[in-house]
DNA sequence: CGTCGTTGTTGCGCCAACGCAAAGTTCCGC
DNA sequence: GCGGAACTTTGCGTTGGCGCAACAACGACG
C-alpha cells in the first residue's frame, strides 16, 4: 500500500490549517481505491465502514424510496468528502454512492474517525463547515422546489452542475461527466419526459447542445436569465 | 444578569458529555432572552451576532425568495439549537427566525464560539451530529417533495410536527403551538387553499380536528397509513 | 456490420393542484 | 359590542406537467 503524497490533498477544505507533518499522519490511515464507471462505492443502508475523499472522477449520491423511485441527492466533485455518515453519528450510509465515471477515492475506515478527531480537532470544525454548506444548499433546493416551476429548476440544476463540474469547450461549457435526462429529472423532482422536452426546446433555441449523456451550455448567460426570471414581473418578451 | 442553572440544559444534545463544572463555564457566557409571540429573533441576511438554544416556546425558521414567497425551513422545539450560522462559517443568518409563541432562549455572542470550541472540542462534534441529522431530515424532505403528492406530504408534515411538538389531549394529539394553513403550505410546497381542502377532507373523515391556528390529530394511525400508502403499486423506474 | 439494449424524442389525453374569487368565521382592539 | 383584520373554507375554470405509448438514434458487442 503506497503512501499518499500530502501535497495532493493539502489544499482541500477538510484539511485546511494542517501541516505536512500532520497530513502524513492522517494519510497513513487511508487507502486509495479505484472504482470503475457505474460501480457502487457503497449502498444505502450498508453499515458505514469508511468515509471518503474523491480524488478523481465523479460520484453520484442517491436515495431510493420504499416505492423504488430514486432521487439524486448530490454529485460529488473531486476534492469533496462523501460518505461521512460516521462523523455525523449514523451507523449506516443514508444514501447510495455510485461512480458515474472512472474514479479514484481516498478511504479511511470509519473506526479511525474518533481517534483522528481527538488528535486533530480541526477535522471536526472543518467537517462542520462542509456539512453546514451542504445543509444550506439542500435548503436552497427545497426553496426552489417549493416555489419555482420545472423549467427554472432544471436551468438552476444545469448551471450548478456547470459551476461545479463544467469544462470549457469550444462552444461553451460542457458538464464533464456522463449525465442522462433521467439523472436531471431525479435532481429536479420531475420526469425524464419533461426534462427531455425542456432540453429539446432549449436546444432549438441554441441555449444548449445535447447528446447521449452529454450536455453543453452554449449560452450560460441566457440560461441564467431564464433561471432567475421573476414570474410575477411583466416580462418584455413573450414566449413565441 | 442571573446565571443559568446547569441542570436546565445538561441533558441537551449540544452539551452531551459535559460536567456541571464545564457547563457553568459555558453558561457564564450566555444571556437568557424572552421573545413575545410573533416577534423576530433574527432576520435573514443580518449578521450572525449570536447563536441560540431554545428553552421554552417555539420558533419558526423561514427563507424568503427574491419574489417574496416564504418557505418554512423548520420549526424549532425546546432544547434545540438554532442560529448556529457562525459555527458553520456563515457570517450572516441564512434564514429568519420568528417566535411563534412566547419563547425563552439562551443566547451566546457568536464571537464566543471559537473560544468555546477551542476549550471544549466536544461542542464541535455535538454540533456536527446535530447539523448532520438536520441534513438528513432536509434530504428526506427533498425526496418527499420529489416523489409524493401533496396529500401525503401534508400527512407527513403533520405527523412530524406531532412527534416533535405534540401534546396529548383528550381526543388525540394537539400540535402545541399556533400554526396556520398557510404555514403548513409553506412547509410542504403547496398553497394554503390546497392545504385547507385537504384538512377539511380529513376533518370530515374524523382524522383530525381543526380550528383557527390549531390542529388536533384524532387518528394518528390512519394518518400514518395515508402518509405511507404506496399508490403506484407497480414497478417503478429502476436504474439498470 | 447487423443486432440488441440503452437513451432520447415527441404526440396526446388527463388530472392534481393552482389561481382567482367570494363568502364565512374567529379574534382583537377600540 | 362594533368594526375590521386575519384566518379559513369552498366553488370554479385553467393548466403545467405527468403518464402512456410509440418511435428514433446511438453505442456496444459479438
Amino acid at each position: 500500500m503506497a503512501t499518499i503524497d500530502p501535497s495532493l490533498v493539502a489544499h482541500l477544505p477538510l484539511f485546511a490549517g494542517f501541516g505536512t507533518e500532520e497530513l502524513s499522519d492522517i494519510l497513513r490511515e487511508a487507502r486509495s481505491v479505484r472504482f470503475a464507471r457505474n460501480s457502487p462505492v457503497f449502498e444505502e443502508g450498508q453499515d458505514a465502514h469508511s468515509f471518503f475523499v474523491l480524488l478523481h472522477g465523479h460520484v453520484r449520491a442517491t436515495k431510493t424510496t420504499p416505492g423504488g423511485e430514486q432521487v439524486v441527492v448530490r454529485y460529488v466533485a473531486p476534492g469533496e468528502t462523501f460518505g461521512v455518515a460516521m462523523a455525523i453519528g449514523l451507523p449506516r450510509y443514508p444514501a447510495t454512492a455510485t461512480a458515474v465515471d472512472d474514479s479514484v477515492v481516498l478511504a479511511w475506515p470509519s473506526a479511525t474517525w474518533p481517534r483522528l478527531v481527538a488528535k486533530f480537532p480541526a477535522l471536526a470544525t472543518n467537517t462542520l463547515q462542509t456539512i453546514g454548506s451542504r445543509l444550506q444548499e439542500t435548503h436552497t433546493r427545497v426553496v426552489e422546489m417549493s416555489t419555482q416551476q420545472v423549467e427554472r429548476r432544471v436551468a438552476h440544476a444545469l448551471l450548478r452542475l456547470a459551476k461545479q463540474s463544467g469544462r470549457k469547450v469550444e462552444h461553451g461549457i460542457e458538464i464533464d461527466f456522463p449525465i442522462s435526462r433521467q439523472d436531471i429529472a431525479q435532481m429536479t423532482g420531475t420526469t425524464l419526459h419533461t426534462v427531455s422536452r425542456i432540453l429539446s426546446g432549449w436546444e432549438s433555441r441554441g441555449l444548449i447542445e445535447g447528446g447521449r449523456q452529454r450536455i453543453v451550455l452554449r449560452e450560460p448567460h441566457k440560461l441564467f436569465v431564464l433561471a432567475e426570471a421573476t414570474s410575477g414581473e411583466d416580462g418584455p418578451l413573450e414566449r413565441p
